[in-house]
DNA sequence: ACATAATATTGTACTAGTACAACAATTTGT
DNA sequence: ACAAATTGTTGTACTAGTACAATATTATGT
């Protein structure tokens, strides 16, 4: 199948963080690609979740971030990073949550 | 490709521990695929490392067994985990490791 | 020792993950 | 504003993961 049917193979699909972490490390798709030994299109669509990478992509990802494989795939959606670090050091603004 | 070819694949085989952990509980492969939501053989092929399951299915995996991927998952091969809960309780033993 | 359950083997078929190429669109630097 | 880099799109092709069925082998209970 290719990849261009993104939309027809749902239900079990992951989410993943994979474009915040590379912007934060202010890496192009192709540098990322090659460090974990994939082609750079692979890495767009891991990233709008085209699809998931086999287990052993994920491993190699979690190694090059020094993160654990759940901090970066998930069956659920995350929540933004920077609310996950942050959200909970301004009492004043919890109550609108 | 058929699973039978199982030694024509090498070069990026995961280990796990799926077998310890599943005769830990006694369960059989029809019961550990049932709960995970795979056919039974598929259980066998992970087990034997005829191949790595997807990353959708290792998280079914470990959320059943209520471990961290990468405690049932690596690149490297396990040491038995019997040795590596209780190897390090008998001083007088560690000499000849 | 026999019956039953559990695991292994072989074979076929389908789907998901990955590579690669060519070109379009968008972003970014200067 | 333009060139270069980055990202997106479409299309093709190959490999790895999974299901399923049928039969063989091995373990287990009584």
């Amino acid at each position: 199948m290719s990849p261009k049917d993104q939309d027809a193979r749902n239900g079990s699909q992951l989410y993943n963080r994979i474009a915040v972490l590379r912007a934060e490390r202010g890496l192009s798709r192709q540098e990322l690609a090659d460090a974990v030994g994939v082609n750079y299109q692979t890495v767009g669509y891991l990233e709008r979740g085209d699809y998931n990478p086999s287990l052993e992509l994920a491993f190699r990802i979690s190694e090059f971030f020094k993160l654990p494989v759940e901090v970066i795939f998930s069956r659920e959606p995350f929540k933004p990073l920077s609310e996950e670090v942050y959200g909970h050091t301004n009492e004043a603004l919890k109550k609108d949550r």
